[in-house]
DNA sequence: CCCCGGGTCAGCCGATCGGTTGATGCCCGC
DNA sequence: GCGGGCATCAACCGATCGGCTGACCCGGGG
């Protein structure tokens, strides 16, 4: 028996997910954690094969960072959201992750997965493993870059953003300007638009 | 037996309710769809006591506008969501729905709240109640005020987003002024910053 | 009938933004 | 040890933005 341990906020899910892989033959919920540190936690006691991840965990640690912690050769960590964003997954597969699946996969695909997770195998969700054959060159925003993009999503001016980071506004500026390049985009409204929508800020 | 129409674009998300429910005494789910069309088509062909609705169905009609079109005395319609902004509570409740739950809620709070639609009765999350009680006066943006957001969203400037809306730049100005006013921000990138937070853009 | 909310438009102002060019210092990997 | 990526700063420019005041038109409810 393959002993799965299930990461997500939403309770609904969690019992969705509970009774959906009791039907799957060969594969045993052990546990249920409903944040990032209660996942760690129960990870390190319980040291079940295989973690489902969700990567939204609402406040604490997100499912990345989880999944730093937890993954290991004996406890695989295959991830379940919503999302597959560039930034996502390439955090998620770079935290450690031994799988990348999407909720709109079928059924029989996340016990597949789950099956080959356990065994240490990768398994990409189509639409994600599409997307990184023919990758379009992902951005890839520096650590600086994302704070400065930060301040930008709370609508402050450069001068503010400047005393929040305690940097000259001089600065702010060059690397707003290379946030635009990356993003493909020519204004701040633009920026925090794109940011929003591929998940670059926490 | 009470009757019931599981939506949500997420294949797992739904086979997971569907194996949920099958432990709850008194409920029988007696389809699945996808998507909004294939929501409405089925309600109509099935005549559920319970539509169990997600908001977020991709591409096509959204929850809000399924639930218009679905929700009557016959056939009640209960949000199953994952956030609880106001816009999206008072649009669900404004098309029809009977009830409005966030997928973070307890399973046992979802079978009572399918009992309770099924009977007429309404149950809303404990959240969403009590931001509804204490309600911080919510913006609530006119359509147009919509429209512009939208185009800000991609980053446009003024000359571009009059020129989109066949309007003059002084009334796209005008518009901003009062979306700055209603989301309590001050700049563009705030505003779309918001809008994003909020959902308050399609 | 008149008022009011929503949408439209104008002109003016100072402040800010976006683009450019150029430069310095740091640390890492080859 | 040297190039290169990253972060930092400077000065300049024209274009744009945000705030303001005032105005018109329309449609619907009191």
């Amino acid at each position: 028996m393959i002993r799965v341990l299930i990461c997500d906020d939403h309770a609904v899910v969690r019992a969705g997910l509970l009774a959906l892989l009791a039907s799957a033959p060969g594969i045993e919920v052990v546990g249920e954690a409903a944040g990032g540190e209660e996942a760690v936690a129960t990870a390190a006691k319980l040291a079940p094969d295989v973690v489902l991840m969700d990567l939204q965990l609402g406040p604490g640690i997100d499912g990345v960072e989880a999944t730093r912690r937890i993954a290991s050769p004996d406890v695989r960590v295959l991830v379940l959201t919503t999302y597959d964003t560039d930034a996502d997954v390439t955090r998620a597969i770079g935290a450690g992750a031994t799988g990348y699946l999407l909720k709109a996969e079928r059924p029989e695909e996340l016990f597949a997965a789950i099956r080959a997770a356990a065994q240490g195998r990768t398994t990409l969700s189509a639409p994600v493993a599409r997307r990184a054959a023919s990758a379009p060159a992902a951005p890839a925003l520096t650590d600086r870059e994302r704070d400065i993009l930060g301040q930008l999503a709370r609508g402050l001016g450069n001068r503010e953003i400047a005393r929040a980071l305690f940097i000259s506004e001089a600065t702010v500026k060059t690397h707003l300007g290379r946030i635009y390049t990356k993003l493909g985009v020519d204004t701040r409204a633009g920026a925090v638009a794109v940011a929003k929508e591929q998940r670059l800020l926490p």
